[in-house]
DNA sequence: CTGTTAGCGCCTTCAA
DNA sequence: TTGAAGGCGCTAACAG
């Protein structure tokens, strides 16, 4: 328990004696200078200069009720994947003023605990959150602050911002129509999420729309990681009949399946054509470098944390969801099927 | 149980009065239980799940004179490295009730400013520095928290928990030198950075044991980004002499440089043999998967976590260096060199 | 425009 | 072992 080692920093009281005023009109003068007089606003800087004065806001917040942070909540961040969505959290929280206090939700075993008491506990002015095992509805008590879910959610009666996932499993598999594919796979994300379940399910639409048969073996169940597209290439290689071409639900596990595949000798894409889901920053330099859908993540971070502070500045506790589109980076990973 | 959950959150006040015993008691019951009778305590206990009763941490942190949080200053939080580590400062700062605060440090334009008010603000307990290229020395402030300094550090006489950087390099010469090659070239990571030149020496100095020249021509400098990888493929291909093998300052880089030589039809290892450093995840998954120098990165984070807290623990501003031993990974991506 | 005043919710001597 | 009481440093009425 020991104790932070700080000078004896100067307080408002200092400032407010050296230039002369009161402890409320250097106050103002620090949050509301419009509120005061040119010159006592001056007098007052030069007092904090002197002073060496830095606010104290375990003072403030505790008398403006708030906390001065949002709590971002991630499922797991070991993942690269969160590193731009957090890029972007940061990057529009900050200049707000606002601090960003992350917390890893699976470093214990009980997370929806965890995340009660996060909640409740008043640490966060505004949480975002990302995991999508967390929060069973009833665990929401009826006071919570401003809370955002970005991206996999189960299905859940909070503002959020996701990704146009149906809509990119069905340029993906466009894609590969259009390059001449009609027998096309998928590895899915982690089953029961719906982002993996939209995913896929756009998968299916769109092959039905295009009078394509959906083959239940031709399904791979994967969970985002690249070690599950490397199952799923076993699994491939196993297959008497064998699909074209693969759409994966992310680009992790395509990148472990090309890897597998070319590791056992299958030249990609002249065997199988492979198309992604996240254009996270490496595919680009695999060879072949990967086509895929591009999910803007470091934007659903802005967007999330923008969401968080207007809820917050507007005392609400709701604001409409938004939908963030998604666009094909066609590279070198599809080409037509041989015949 | 079933209270009806009150609008507004209970204040030590009324568990006091619920459990019959002064607000003093109830705060000795919640935070040092030995001080109570085992009676007094159950029944404060008790009125504390009556009335839903959740600390005030403004309160206590004003009171206290601490924040309850360390925090993190991390270069670039849009780049996947850190989140490993990361991910390993949660895993030791959460159990430890501490909160994780992350700023980055690029956001603005002024990040010596930045860190400075950071210091001085007493927002954390104690704080953990990733970037190297922040502090001067003269911007410290005397009076100061805990800092410790994690990878990429400049000169700097403050605890530090860095990785063994001319040990890997050294690892990764011989390496190559076992396997036959006697043309080594190296992609450098930010010049001025301590680790990059620790990894740039070991290089050179290992060479020059083995007797082997060092060519100026064959240094190529990168930023540890896969982009400067792609760069210094460009470089390599232009040159008439090339080295059969380069040792990468960072796998992101051997990434980058592997990709733009396949793209460019140059047949990795056969051409030229790579070398990475990091050992982050997906190298694994490439073809070749690259052989690279494992550093554990969840490790520094907990040992960076670990040592801010003992910091704060003790009372003191200083305490030992740590070195964390780096190990080398063998793949695929290093063969004997074309004769 | 500025000062006075009264807490925000908690912890921690000091007494009992 | 427990209670009483005084702030921690700041801000937001409310006067002036």
């Amino acid at each position: 328990m020991g104790g932070t080692v700080q000078a004896k920093t100067a307080k408002i009281q200092d400032v407010a004696r050296i230039a002369g005023v009161s402890t409320a009109t250097v106050s103002r003068a620090l949050s509301n200078p419009d509120l005061v007089a040119e010159s006592t606003r001056k007098a007052v800087m030069d007092a904090v200069e002197e002073s060496g004065y830095r606010i104290n806001h375990a003072a403030r917040n505790l008398r403006r009720q708030r906390s001065g942070s949002i709590l971002a909540l991630v499922p797991n961040l070991a993942n690269p994947f969160f590193s731009q969505i957090l890029a972007g959290l940061s990057s529009v929280l900050s200049p707000a003023g606002y601090g960003l206090l992350i917390a890893d939700t699976q470093t214990d075993n009980n997370p929806q605990e965890r995340l009660r008491s996060y909640i409740l506990n008043g640490l966060a002015d505004g949480i975002v959150i990302f995991d999508g095992h967390l929060p069973e509805k009833q665990m929401l008590p009826p006071q919570h602050p401003p809370i955002v879910l970005a991206c996999e959610w189960v299905d859940f009666d909070l503002p959020s911002v996701r990704v146009d996932n149906a809509k990119g499993a069905q340029i993906a598999i466009q894609h590969l129509y259009d390059n001449g594919h009609r027998r096309i796979g998928h590895i899915t994300g982690p089953l029961g999420n719906v982002l993996a379940d939209s995913r896929l399910n756009g998968m299916k639409n769109t092959l039905e729309q295009l009078g394509l048969a959906v083959r239940k073996e031709w399904i791979f169940n994967g969970d985002y990681s690249m070690d599950s597209g490397t199952f799923a290439a076993k699994q491939w290689l196993a297959l008497d009949d064998r699909p074209t071409a693969v759409f994966c639900a992310s680009d992790e596990m395509a990148t472990g399946f090309m890897g597998a595949l070319q590791h056992a000798g299958i030249d990609v894409p002249n065997d199988v054509s492979v198309v992604g889901f996240d254009n996270i920053e490496v595919v680009e330099h695999l060879t072949p470098a990967l086509t895929t859908i591009r999910q803007p993540r470091r934007l659903i971070g802005q967007h999330a944390g923008q969401m968080v502070m207007n809820m917050i500045d507007d005392g609400v506790m709701s604001c409409a969801s938004e939908i963030i589109p998604v666009e094909l980076i066609e590279r070198k990973s599809v080409v037509a099927p041989k015949t």
